[in-house]
DNA sequence: TCTGGGGTCCTAGGACCC
DNA sequence: TCTGGGGTCCTAGGACCC
């Protein structure tokens, strides 16, 4: 049997920032998320004070009582120090799953003379030392068992580190461990579950597992089997995706048609990079347009629309054509915008296009400008060449007050160090 | 005034085929 | 009046994850 841990960082985002900037040590610290919108990362000083997720307005005041430095999120800096991170746990384990930017699952082959927890703690202490993030690890037979270990690591325990392989601890940490905390339960399902009795991850490891596939699905029986400590899921190596989006909110609100179109261009600029990063071609998208959910002293409205391309594409310039397209059928004047955005479906890899017989190809010369532009932005900065349509002035972009410099990914960001 | 962004998987139901 | 059985594919929507 192998064993199963789940590797993740400590306030990932926070400790990120921590990492540049020490005066950020033993204070409490918080991340907004993109347009400084809503809380997405806490330090542990000021965790129990405002909640995960919450909207960043209606904790303002909060934040200036306790002296909480607050921050815009710095994904270039995340990204970046992720790489690093999981690098060091490549060289303690090779079978990795990267599962998110602050996480991933490896899996030991199990050999009676090796001790797992001797090694996830000197990994721990590795990371640290090699990137300055402290990271947390549990330990299990089975991924769901190693997020449960992982939970108890972080809340439980100094080291940090949390073995939940014996039967005994299972019985044990399982009987205290609410359902709502259990990976693949999210709140309907909480719910339902605790409709029926069950609160806890012991009761739901010991409930019938066909009964709640015909329930529910065959994802809560594979949570049963895997909290009993049968293995259902393996790690996975990582698939090019299935579709990509590119979304976000505007700053303040749009109300032109003309500023609607350079916002969506930029974003269908910025999927088709990530399109051609993972070296796929999409033959549909989909565009959306809609104001605020939140406002409710203006209509609500939120619509979409898809097109197809005869044959699959990569190139900037079609694809900004037909969201524009989209976006022509979406659009009524008179709404106040909060976001548009692109989604690029039915993705296939560049190498087994299917190419149209009656079409004109222009492929290769397509491919050779879109190579270029890549090149380009890829080597001095993106956005250094960008399509007309993205506009100039972008009046519609997001806001990031708080910004922390781009230390690694940045030449002119560097950090500087001064001599006394 | 101010509420993120980017994914995956599963299921049900309809359309369609022979 | 009486209208089969079995299969696939596609889509939309829901739920979940970070």
């Amino acid at each position: 049997m192998a064993t199963f841990s789940l590797v993740d960082g400590n306030n990932f985002y926070v400790s990120c920032e921590r990492v540049f900037n020490p005066s950020l040590e033993n204070r409490p610290v918080i991340v907004l998320s993109n347009n400084d919108g809503c809380v997405v990362a806490r330090s542990n000083e000021i965790k129990k004070l405002v909640p995960i997720g919450a909207p960043y307005y209606q904790y303002r005041k909060v934040c200036e009582q306790h002296n909480v430095k607050v921050l815009s999120a710095n994904y270039a800096l995340y990204g970046s120090l992720s790489d690093k991170m999981m690098d060091c746990f490549q060289y303690f384990c090779p079978n990795r799953e990267l599962y998110s930017i602050d996480e991933a699952f490896l899996r030991w082959e199990d050999k009676a003379d090796q001790d797992r927890v001797e090694q996830a703690l000197l990994l721990r202490n590795t990371v640290k030392r090699w990137t300055g993030l402290p990271v947390s690890v549990g330990l299990a037979p089975t991924k769901t068992l190693a997020k449960v270990a992982n939970h108890i690591a972080k809340k439980k325990t100094k080291e940090g580190v949390f073995d939940i392989r014996d039967k005994d601890v299972q019985e044990k940490i399982l009987a205290d461990f609410p359902i709502e905390d259990i990976w693949g339960i999210g709140r309907q399902l909480t719910q339902h579950l605790q409709k029926r009795g069950i609160y806890t991850a012991k009761a739901l490891r010991d409930s019938d597992a066909s009964l709640l596939r015909r329930t529910f699905s065959v994802v809560v029986e594979r949570i049963i089997y895997e909290l009993r400590g049968i293995a259902c899921l393996d790690l996975e190596t990582a698939q090019p995706r299935k579709s990509i989006l590119s979304s976000r909110s505007f700053g303040t609100p749009v109300t032109a048609l003309g500023d609607l179109e350079e916002a969506l261009s930029h974003y269908a600029a910025n999927a088709c990079v990530k399109l051609r990063d993972q070296k796929s071609r999409a033959q549909r998208l989909s565009v959306f347009l809609r104001t605020s959910p939140f406002n409710h002293s203006e209509p609500f409205y939120q619509k979409s629309h898809s097109c197809s391309f005869s044959t699959p594409t990569h190139d900037t310039r079609l694809i900004i054509q037909a969201a524009k397209r989209c976006l022509k059928r979406l659009y009524k004047p008179g709404l106040r915008y909060q976001k548009t955005g692109i989604l690029l479906m039915d993705i296939t890899e560049e190498s087994v296009t299917q190419t149209d017989l009656f079409a004109a190809t222009e492929n290769k010369k397509s491919d050779r400008l879109m190579q270029r532009v890549d090149t380009i932005n890829n080597l001095f900065g993106r956005d250094t060449v960008h399509f007309a349509a993205q506009g100039i002035q972008r009046p519609w972009h997001m806001r990031s007050d708080h910004r922390s410099p781009r230390y690694t990914t940045c030449w002119d960001e560097l950090p500087r160090v001064k001599a006394i």
